[in-house]
DNA sequence: CAATTATTGTGTAATTTGCACACATTGCTT
DNA sequence: AAGCAATGTGTGCAAATTACACAATAATTG
């Protein structure tokens, strides 16, 4: 896509000014359907999410948006988180489908109104008042390489620890929640290391990544024998140091190993 | 429900009466949101699916429907299955939603549409003309105690064996295909035997149920083992008979055990 | 009616894995 | 230089997995 664009800026400036206009008149969205993001990342022993907060509001939410009428749904998940946080993931995976009539406060959809109108949302906000489904997508990123944007509907976005994240818009805490739910319960199958470190890391740091993830301290000594054991982890003698202690072995993933052991599920834990 | 009618029959046409009425005038369904079930069941060595056959066409389908604008989409997946085949699940699993655009045949709307019109159903025929996305629900039943019925759109439904199942509407073979993905990562946490079975069974049925799950042989000595020390199975002595060979003991699931396994996961089989 | 046979139930031995903990190593701190 | 805290590795025991072997049984067969 960069190819068509030799200059960046303006190809950032064509898709803003596209999002803007279906906003303004969303009769080329899919009318009742909404997509969420779940975006995970690993810093200092804990998973962060991304989130956005409302402009001149203390309201946190999930990225988010709608599908275009001409637009796969799976498709549609890469250009809202694009278009919402400025960070372009190719494969997001669908997780769950939030259908409760419920689901979304209409106390906070009158506030939503109130804050449109002034802005010549009028139409958007016709198109928000009718019931909406939205589909949970996850991924997971390395917090380090992957710096968010914000858009117009938004102050600033930012990753959040999961211990410390704020009450949420509509059903969004339920949406983080069953996002977790699967990280945990598909850790197996999971690109977790390979996409939630940066390049080189410690052992220490990949363990703290699992007992996040699993909720539950792991023997140390073991779980080391046991990933060495498996392979995926080349070792560099190139040490950290500087810190107090031991300086401990750098590691990084042999990818093509990891790759091919991902696709039966690696056995890491249970 | 029952106790709100204490005629049967009345009670079903009245539900018949809704649906049809509904049909016609598909204005209070939520637009572009469908629901298809796979039902899967489990007779002679091989797991079924319960399909429905569209009125004079060898046209086969997965029992699907809308959702209500004022109903959860949970709920309205138990209604439209008890609407299209008569089995009342209080209980069916979301697994995934379908959302490509182009996951509907153009042509086969298009005879739909030509069937639909003679029938004074041209406002469901709008109505269908959109695009449609579709949620998965997943249920597992006794196919010997679930006798479906049929449906104003269907000529009849069937138990159809997994490796005979016909060329299907849509995109339902990929529902039905991502449906037996589900069950086998999750054999450990769905209730598997004591769905699928009947009340008393043989160790070589519930053997050969995990197989073709799984899509692979088990040692029978080992599974034999497993299964017992797991303490999931009451033994009966009065033993089947008038079949060749050694007479095989019943087993019944003892309910309790097994439910406070279920939680944490059964490890049954890696 | 005993021998046959296919199937079921159980046992065993070799191997692997899981788990808890101990010990050795290292590099900074004091 | 000694101490310390964290890293890397080893060891022993229990539990599980795996691949078979053997025994038991009830209809079939000659």
């Amino acid at each position: 896509m960069c190819k068509l664009h030799n200059n960046w800026y303006l190809y950032i400036m064509n898709k803003k000014a596209d999002h803007l206009e279906r906003l303004s008149d969303p009769s080329s969205y899919f009318p009742g359907i909404s997509i969420d993001c779940v975006i995970i990342g690993f810093d200092k022993d804990q998973l962060h999410i991304l989130l956005l907060k409302w402009k001149e509001r203390e309201l946190w939410m999930l990225p988010g948006g709608f599908v275009n009428l001409d637009e796969d749904m799976d498709q549609a998940a890469t250009r809202i988180l694009e278009e919402r946080t400025g960070i372009m993931l190719p494969y997001l995976t669908q997780f769950h489908t939030f259908g409760d009539v419920n689901r979304r406060d209409k106390n906070l959809l009158a506030e939503f109104a109130s804050m449109l109108d002034g802005a010549s949302f009028t139409k958007l906000n016709d198109f928000l008042k009718q019931r909406f489904i939205s589909t949970g997508y996850l991924s997971l990123v390395n917090i380090q390489t992957c710096k968010p944007t914000v858009d117009i509907m938004s102050d600033y976005s930012e990753w959040i620890p999961v211990n410390q994240i704020p009450s949420l818009l509509f059903d969004h805490a339920e949406i983080v929640g069953k996002a977790l739910e699967q990280l945990k319960s598909r850790i197996n199958y999971l690109p977790i290391g390979i996409t939630l470190l940066p390049e080189k890391f410690t052992m220490k740091e990949f363990q703290t990544l699992y007992e996040c993830i699993l909720g539950k301290t792991l023997d140390r000594g073991n779980f080391q024998k046991k990933i060495l054991k498996l392979g995926i982890l080349d070792r560099y003698e190139k040490m950290l140091s500087g810190k107090a202690h031991k300086a401990p072995y750098l590691y990084a993933f042999n990818k093509k190993r990891y790759n091919e052991l991902l696709e039966k599920g690696i056995g890491y834990m249970n």
